[in-house]
RNA sequence: GCUCCUGUGGUGUAGUACGGUCCAUCAUACCGGGUUUUCAUCCCGGCGACCCGGGUUCAAAUCCCGGCAGGAGCACCA
C-alpha cells in the first residue's frame, strides 16, 4: 500500500487527493443528443390502457425532452388486427395517461392506421427497387430455408413479378397467410432472426378505426422503421427484446439509404406484487369478470394508481431513479409507495376511521360541570395544510376500535388521557401525562359508515368501519391516522363512503 | 441449436468509455435509538455487495482470457 503510494506520488499525485466517489443524480445524458433537436417517441400498442411498465417509457422519454428541449411523438402501433388488436376508446385513454404522466401533452400524435398510404409506398418502393421481394412459402417451410441459410425460390424471381403478386395481395387476391413482404438480407448473417425478415403480411380482418380498406399490414419492424424516419427520430429508447429488431431495422435503413436513429435499452421489469405486466392477458381476465375493469384495485394499470392515489410524479422519480440499465430486474411496490409517501404526506389532511367500534361514554365531570361541546383538532400535524377540524361532540359518545381497549389507560389523541371503566371513558387530565398509548378516536355524532377496499394479492378485502365526517371530498386521498393513505371513491346511493386504501 | 444482452448488499442504483478518487455512492427494506398527542412525518446510528477463476500491472469493480449464472430474440404479435 505504502508503496502503491509512493509510486503514485511520483507518477499521477492528483489521484491521491480527490473527492468521494458521488452518486450521479437523474438519466445520464443521451449519446450524439443536441440541444433543441432531439426527437423521441413512445409508441404503444392501444390494445389496452397504459401499464405500470409504460409508465418507464413515458417518464424517461418525456424527461429526456425535458432535458434536451426535444420533442416527444406519441405513436399509436396498431396494426395488428389479430392477435393484439386495438380497443378504440384505449386511444383517448392512452392520450389522457400519458398527459397525467408526463405532466404535458405529447408534441406529436399519430396512429400508425392513419399512415397506411405512407407505409404501403415505402413497400412499394422496396419491391420496385429490389430490395424487397414477395414471398409465397409457408411460415413452417420458411423457417427451414432460413435455418439453412438458403434462399426460396420466391427470393430471385422478376421486379415485375413482385408487383404483380404485390397488387394482388393489396386487391384481396391473395388469402391470409398465402404471401408476405421480406426485406433481403444477407442470407448468410450469424443471426437468424435477422436473414430475410417479413416487412408486410396479409390480414382481412376488419380494423377497429378504419375498417377493411386495407388487405396489407405491416409488422412492426416495418411500420416502427419507416414511421421513425419519417418523423425526424433522433432517439429511441426500447426494451432490449426489441434488439433484433434494431438490427433489421438498420438493415432496412441500409437499404434506403437512411441514417438509423441513437438507441438505447432497458432490461425486464417485475414487480413483486404483480409479476410481469400482460395487456392482453389483462383483457381476457376483464372480459372474464374476474376483474370490474381496468381500474381494478388489483391491476397494475395506470388507471388503477391513479384511482388509488398514487401521484404522478412518485412514478416519474421511481422510474428516473431506475433509470435505463440493461439488467432484468425484480422491484418492490414498497419501494414505489415510498416515493409516494415522500410527495403525499405532507398535502394529505388527516382523518379518523374507526373498525370495530366499541361506544364509550366520556365522563369529563370531574373537571367541568358543563359538557365538553367542541373538539378542536388540526388538518395536519406539521400545519402544511392548515387549520382544523372542528368535532361536535354533541351527547358524549365517542369511539374507539375495541383492538385499543387492551390497555384501561389510553390517551384519546389531541384530546384527553381517559381511564377505561366499562363503558365510560373518565378524563384523568386534559394534558398528557406519562406514555400511555395515544389512540384515534372519533365522537359518535361525527361518525358516517364507511367501508375500507384495498388489494391483497389477488383478492380485495373490504373492511367496515366509520370514518369521520368532516369535509370527506370525493377524490381526495387522506391519511386515516394509525391506519395509512387512501383515496374517497365516489359516493354510494346509501350514502355510504367508499375508501380505496392506497398504502400504509 | 443459432444470435444477442446482463451479472455491484435483501431490493434497486452510482462508479466501469480514459485502472489509482473505491476499506465502493445513494435510495429503499430491515434492526436499534431520538423527536412527535398517529403504528404518519422528521432526525441519528447500524446492517449489508463488486458472479467465479486466471492474467496484465506498483495498483483491477474498472483492462484481457476462460468459466458459470440469469434473461431475451429466432412470430405472417407489439
Amino acid at each position: 500500500m505504502e508503496a502503491a503510494r509512493t509510486a503514485l506520488s511520483a507518477t499521477n499525485p492528483e489521484a491521491l487527493s480527490r473527492q468521494k466517489q458521488q452518486k450521479r443524480i437523474g438519466l445520464k445524458p443521451l449519446p450524439n443528443a443536441i440541444k433543441g433537436a432531439v426527437i423521441l417517441r413512445f409508441a404503444p400498442n392501444p390494445n389496452g390502457p397504459l401499464t405500470l411498465g409504460h409508465a418507464r417509457g413515458v417518464a424517461i422519454n418525456s424527461q429526456y425532452a425535458e432535458m434536451y428541449d426535444g420533442k416527444i411523438v406519441l405513436r399509436f402501433d396498431d396494426t395488428d388486427t389479430k392477435v393484439k388488436p386495438p380497443l378504440p376508446k384505449a386511444y383517448s385513454w392512452i392520450e389522457k395517461e400519458f398527459e397525467w404522466l408526463s405532466g404535458k401533452s405529447a408534441d406529436i400524435i399519430i396512429r400508425a392506421s392513419d399512415r397506411m398510404p405512407v407505409y404501403l409506398d415505402y413497400a412499394n418502393q422496396m419491391i420496385s427497387s429490389g430490395f424487397g421481394y414477395v414471398c409465397r412459402c409457408s411460415a413452417a417451410e420458411f423457417k427451414k430455408l432460413r435455418d439453412s441459410k438458403t434462399p426460396c425460390t420466391c427470393r430471385n424471381r422478376l421486379i415485375e413479378e413482385n408487383l404483380k403478386d404485390w397488387d394482388s395481395m393489396n386487391n384481396g387476391g391473395i388469402e391470409e397467410g398465402g404471401a408476405v413482404v421480406r426485406v433481403k438480407t444477407d442470407l448468410q448473417l450469424p443471426n437468424p432472426a435477422l436473414r430475410d425478415w417479413p416487412a408486410l403480411r396479409i390480414q382481412h380482418t376488419s380494423h377497429p378505426m378504419v375498417g377493411e380498406q386495407y388487405k396489407v399490414w405491416p409488422l412492426l419492424d416495418f411500420q416502427s422503421a419507416i414511421e421513425d424516419y419519417e418523423q425526424g427520430v433522433t432517439h429511441i429508447i426500447r426494451g432490449k427484446d426489441l434488439m433484433d429488431s434494431t438490427r433489421k431495422q438498420t438493415l432496412l435503413y441500409q437499404h434506403f439509404g437512411w441514417n438509423y436513429p441513437e438507441t438505447l435499452y432497458w432490461g425486464r421489469v417485475k414487480v413483486h406484487e404483480f409479476g410481469s405486466f400482460s395487456t392482453s392477458g389483462m383483457r381476457s381476465q376483464i372480459e372474464d369478470g374476474k376483474y370490474s375493469g381496468w381500474d381494478d384495485a388489483r391491476l397494475p394499470t395506470i388507471s388503477a394508481l391513479r384511482r388509488k392515489g398514487f401521484d404522478p410524479a412518485a412514478l416519474r422519480d421511481f422510474w428516473i431513479e431506475l433509470g435505463l440499465t440493461q439488467k432484468d430486474i425484480s422491484i418492490s411496490m414498497q419501494t414505489i409507495e415510498s416515493f409516494n409517501s415522500s410527495i403525499i404526506d405532507k398535502k394529505c389532511e388527516r382523518r379518523s376511521f374507526i373498525r370495530g367500534a366499541k361506544t364509550l361514554h366520556l365522563d369529563s365531570s370531574s373537571f367541568s360541570k358543563e359538557p365538553i361541546m367542541k373538539v378542536s383538532v388540526a388538518r395536519h400535524p406539521d400545519g402544511s395544510e392548515i387549520g382544523n377540524r372542528e368535532w361536535d361532540m354533541d351527547d358524549g359518545s365517542i369511539l374507539i376500535e375495541e383492538n385499543d381497549l387492551k390497555n384501561n389507560k389510553i390517551r384519546l389523541k389531541d384530546f384527553a388521557d381517559v381511564q377505561i371503566s366499562e363503558n365510560k371513558a373518565i378524563v384523568e387530565s386534559w394534558e398528557k401525562t406519562d406514555k400511555r398509548q395515544i389512540v384515534h378516536w372519533l365522537p359518535s355524532s361525527m361518525a358516517i359508515s364507511a367501508t375500507l377496499t384495498r388489494n391483497k394479492g389477488d383478492s380485495l378485502v373490504i373492511e367496515e368501519g366509520l370514518i369521520e365526517n368532516f369535509e370527506l371530498n370525493e377524490g381526495a386521498v387522506i391519511q386515516l391516522e394509525r391506519v395509512g393513505f387512501a383515496r374517497i371513491e365516489p359516493v354510494q346511493e346509501d350514502g355510504k363512503v367508499n375508501l380505496l386504501f392506497l398504502h400504509g
